[in-house]
RNA sequence: CGGGGUGUAGCGUAGCCCGGUUAUCGCGCCACGUUUGGGACGUGGAGGCCGCAGGUUCGAAUCCUGCCACCCCGACCA
């Protein structure tokens, strides 16, 4: 199992880790020396293939759902960012601000510059953190009617949260994300699409990306800042290491009280609208990365992969390679056909064994590798990523066998995932059960709580564990608080988490 | 911001305690040749304000002072 605490350590650490994964191949952090900005991470274009491929197909899935991408200004006043004071509050401790608008030659220092103390802005524009205030304020001019709504908006954009700490792809000071916006007549007509979108990402995660998660939602505590109800999707990593992947919130009437939208009903009468906001980030890589990959590298489920098949040519002299050329494209013509990428690496500065260790690194589900023998046999080599089987093969079925292959490396890593989930879910009954399992068997804990926050925060400073969600589909079932033997009507989720 | 630690080539490092030739080694990089079915080998080569500034000294990567940056732990967090 890979070195997630190096993996995921500052994005300048010097670790063999740190670099085999991350500043070798799939992102790399490549920041101005000294530079404040220092938590910010550089997507490569690999790792932004997969990126891509993530966002097609949400994207696909917001629109077959009724929803219409849109785009809002990175920066919001300062004044309409404290206009709904929990969502303030909360994100206040790490907003970038921009004061001021210009630069001049630095009279004390030639050839630098510095901040033109006589171009101070009039009001301070926060960086986005997040967007609903920026959006309801604009909601605000779009919405008279109940016949105006819904409005069902998303976003593509990156978004700055000043984190004391930061972590590659699961912290990073900057990050891409999608957040879904969206206004509704009815309270109930809101809270069903704060679940349809958490099913959404549900169903992502784990058709599309192999990563099972937990539906739930949140205690009072966890819940985001301004939030009626958050319902999320959480993820176990393979160090044992609870993620949240995905939050979808029931906002009630906060942000439109807070910036007055307000439309009339069928009856004629003024109502504030109800809300909901959604998101995923680019912190979905670190958990597919976490999820998958092992001590050789990522493993991509097929969906993901920028390309699901790399045929690799060995040869001994050019009229070799130009049979083996032509073998490849019939090959790549056909497999094209049936919708499966391939790409044909043809390099001629990497010997066979390096480009193996390089497609592998890149976690290429299937690897074709043709040669003399080949030739002669009328075979191909075929490599699995995830099991790191290999066999030789005919040519003639063998668009059927990587067809089949795709489909079943997609739903084996799915499986694989899933049984080590079911493998750290432990159900606890005592404190002292508690703790030696947090030590020793890590994962999720599903345990009795009394529902009070104090109990939550005791539990989270002894042990460093936090609830993550209250699971949707966890039965009710009388018990005592593992805590403070309290009663409890059913179990909730517990894990230390990222 | 509190506690601990580290800065030497693109990356990883030795040397520092106890000052003394041209700063060590590996990977990577470049050229040529031989190779090519799991990260090739040989020969040759390039690459260093030893974090920055000041001080001590005949002489500083090494000792002293200040500063800066980064890492780990804590508060914060998708």
């Amino acid at each position: 199992m890979p070195n997630y605490d190096n993996m995921s350590k500052n994005l300048t650490s010097r670790s063999e880790d740190y670099s085999k994964w991350y500043n070798e191949l799939v992102v790399k952090a490549d920041l101005a020396e000294n530079s404040a900005v220092r938590g910010c991470m550089v997507i490569k274009p690999y790792g932004y293939a997969i990126w891509e491929k993530m966002q097609a197909e949400l994207d696909r899935m917001f629109k077959e759902t009724g929803h219409q991408n849109a785009y809002f200004p990175l920066f919001v006043p300062k004044s309409l960012f404290e206009a709904e004071e929990k969502n303030a509050e909360g994100f206040a401790k790490e907003c970038a601000v921009v004061t001021h608008y210009r630069l001049q030659n630095d009279p004390d220092n030639p050839g630098k510059l510095r901040v033109d103390p006589e171009a101070k802005l009039e009001e301070e524009l926060v960086v986005r953190p997040t967007s609903e205030a920026i959006i309801w304020n604009t909601f605000k001019g779009w919405v008279q009617s109940y016949r105006d709504l819904p409005l069902l908006i998303n976003q593509w954009a990156n978004v700055v949260r000043w984190e004391m700490r930061t972590r590659l792809f699961l912290r990073t000071a900057e990050f891409l994300w999608q957040e879904g916006h969206t206004a509704h007549a009815t309270k109930s007509e809101a809270i069903t699409e704060a679940k349809l979108m958490n099913n959404i990402y549900a169903d992502f995660a784990e058709n599309f990306m192999a990563i099972p998660v937990i539906q739930g939602v949140k205690t009072e505590s966890e819940r985001f800042a301004g939030a009626e109800e958050t319902y999320c999707i959480e993820a176990l990593m393979q160090d044992g290491k609870a993620l949240q992947a995905g939050t979808s919130h029931f906002l009630g009437q906060n942000f439109a009280k807070a910036f007055d939208v307000k439309f009339a009903n069928s009856e004629g009468k003024q109502d504030y609208v109800w809300a909901t906001s959604w998101g995923v980030s680019t912190r979905l890589m670190g958990a597919l990365i976490m999820t998958h990959s092992d001590d050789k590298g990522l493993v991509l489920p097929p969906n993901l992969a920028p390309y699901q098949v790399v045929i690799v040519p060995i040869y001994r002299n050019e009229e070799q390679l130009a049979e083996i050329t032509t073998q490849a494209e019939a090959i790549m013509k056909s497999l094209r056909a049936q919708n499966i990428s391939v790409k044909y690496d043809h390099r001629t500065t990497q010997r066979p064994g390096a480009k193996f260790a390089q497609h592998e690194l890149q976690g290429v589900p299937l690897r074709l590798a043709i040669g003399p023998k080949d030739l002669e046999s009328g075979t191909v080599e075929l490599a699995r990523r995830d099991t790191l089987t290999k066999e030789v093969i005919a040519l003639e079925n063998l668009t059927d066998t990587v067809t089949a292959l795709i489909s079943e490396i997609q739903s084996s890593l799915f499986q694989k995932a899933l049984d080590f989930r079911a493998n750290h879910i432990t159900k606890v009954e005592t404190f002292e059960d508690f703790k030696s399992v947090l030590e020793t068997k890590t994962g999720f804990i599903l345990a009795h709580w009394d529902g009070s926050s104090e109990t939550e925060d005791k539990i989270k400073t002894i042990t460093k564990a936090t609830i993550r969600c209250i699971p949707i589909d966890s039965e009710l079932e009388t018990g005592v608080c593992v805590f403070s033997g309290k009663p409890s009507k059913q179990r909730v989720l517990f894990a230390k988490a990222y």
